[in-house]
DNA sequence: TGAAATGTTGGGGCG
DNA sequence: ACGCCCCAACATTTC
């Protein structure tokens, strides 16, 4: 009988695992995950994410040996550790779920192949997207087709085909016992783990591994979904539903997502269709992002619309771009989302979107500094869902933002954050403003302005930048 | 998944 | 009763 090694990579839970449910029917069986940071290239994952993965692969151990078996831990060169683990314990088949990211599609080809000439039985399954980047195609011609760049019409392509539905690959029950005397590495050897310990906020506020996933999917479904479209809104309320760090390293799959989703849906009687349909229009974005970073590959650094590859960014910018990052500009909004991500390794959306305009329109700083620092600092960092984002808010990705859309943060702040609950939360030298001059505290009359001093004015006129972003986008 | 400027309408105060 | 102004509220357009 054979042994079978599950080679684990962004895919890190025993539900709705195909690679899993391949790999478990053997003799023994073998999950590894392989710490190769050369492999990452120049998107080596940030203090936040590695944080997570250290907790994340703790979890899975835990949830292994709960089965009956445990996580194999190696580091070093991928094909290295692989041969070498396939030649210690006499693997005859490997099985993973595949990774779209440029670069990682190649190497995973060539060491498909690789193996399959040393006798090796490779099988390679899909547990991170609803439909693969290249099954999802337009058809300019007969005898053509084209990758989507509107989201619109992607999206209504992937409903009409129709989503996967289907019932998830259930949590195996047993799983085979490894093969005796299988090295591995503890978790802490990975040096995944910040030396100075910042993480305290991180600590509180997610619960990493297959059982915080589970946990976020149901108390959202539960408690958010009836009121997604609006709450979804409102960064002082817990109205999203918190599953892009679970969904990047795979803890829950999309399908397991859209699943329970539809199911709760039919569950509500009436209204509850159309903001379970705004949800998972979310995880179409996700989809959407997948799509475009496979077929556009360098769209990581590059605008996917070349019109902007002259575009006249500030060249010098060290200072407000690091005002920017420490969340001291003196605009509330911008600021408090800031300070939300580097306490929190997360920052609500629509602050996202807030945030990325200030610096991309009214700073005009390039808005690769500012996917690098969202890379560098989001527990959720991937590589497509991050890079869509920031070419959508500059103006120059697929489906993008008009130029002219400047977000202003005072009235998305009057908008969205009325009370102004999420600036005092996070911004606690405004605690003491009244609501009325919470996102403008510079026009409050002196004798209530209420600012601590220590919070700095405002490092840039909105209305001139504003002039100043449409003038460069006008002739960019 | 904007913002700001400009245009239109209609009610109320007032001479 | 009427015209006029003001301005809020809403709609349209422009960036």
């Amino acid at each position: 009988m054979s042994t079978t090694i599950l080679w684990l990579r962004r895919d890190l839970r025993l539900t709705d695992n195909p690679a899993l449910e391949a790999a478990r029917h053997c003799r023994r069986l073998v999950p590894v995950y392989i710490h190769d940071p050369a492999l990452s290239g120049r998107w080596a994952p940030g203090a936040a994410s590695n944080w997570w993965l250290h907790r994340s692969l703790t979890a899975l151990d835990r949830d292994l040996r709960q089965l009956g078996s445990r996580l194999v831990l190696r580091a070093g060169s991928t094909g290295e550790v692989l041969r070498e683990l396939i030649r210690e314990c006499n693997a005859t088949r490997i099985c993973w779920n595949r990774r779209y990211e440029p670069g990682l599609v190649l190497a995973d080809r060539e060491l498909k192949l690789g193996l399959q000439a040393t006798g090796v039985e490779v099988q390679c399954s899909n547990a991170s997207l609803l439909f693969e980047p290249w099954e999802i195609a337009r058809k300019p011609r007969a005898d053509a087709t084209a990758p989507y760049k509107v989201f619109t019409a992607y999206w209504r392509a992937c409903l009409e085909r129709g989503l996967p539905g289907m019932e998830a690959h259930p949590r195996p029950a047993k799983l085979p016992a490894l093969p005796g005397g299988v090295a591995s590495l503890r978790p802490t050897d990975l040096g995944l783990l910040p030396r100075v310990r910042w993480d305290a906020g991180l600590q509180q506020h997610w619960q990493p591994g297959e059982t915080g996933a589970l946990a976020r999917l149901n108390a959202f479904l539960e408690n958010n979904a009836l009121d997604y479209a609006g709450a979804r809104e409102r960064p002082a309320i817990a109205g999203t539903s918190g599953l892009s760090p679970h969904l990047h390293f795979g803890e829950i799959g999309p399908r397991q997502v859209v699943h329970a989703a539809q199911w709760r849906a039919h569950n509500l009687a009436g209204n509850g269709g159309p903001q379970i349909e705004a949800f998972i229009r979310e995880i179409g974005w996700r989809e959407f992002a997948h799509h475009l970073l496979f077929h556009f590959p360098d769209s990581d650094r590059e605008p996917l619309n070349h019109r902007f590859r002259g575009f006249p960014w500030r060249k010098k910018y060290a200072d407000d771009l690091n005002a920017w990052q420490r969340g001291r500009t003196g605009i509330p909004l911008v600021d408090a989302g800031m300070r939300q991500l580097w306490h929190s390794g997360w920052m609500h959306n629509r602050v996202r979107m807030i945030a990325a305009s200030f610096l991309t329109k009214n700073l005009l700083i390039p808005w690769q500094e500012g996917a690098a620092w969202f890379w560098d600092t989001l527990v959720d960092a991937d590589l497509a869902n991050n890079s869509l984002g920031w070419q959508w808010v500059a103006g120059c990705g697929a489906d993008a933002a008009p130029y002219f859309r400047i977000f202003n943060p005072v009235l998305q702040g009057e908008k969205f954050d009325p009370e102004g609950r999420y600036v005092r939360r996070w911004v606690p030298e405004l605690s003491a403003v009244p609501a009325r001059y919470i996102h403008k505290p510079w026009s409050a009359p002196p004798s209530m302005q209420g600012i601590r001093a220590d919070y700095p004015p405002p490092m840039i006129d909105l209305g001139r930048s504003r002039e100043r972003a449409l003038a460069a986008y006008r002739q960019g």
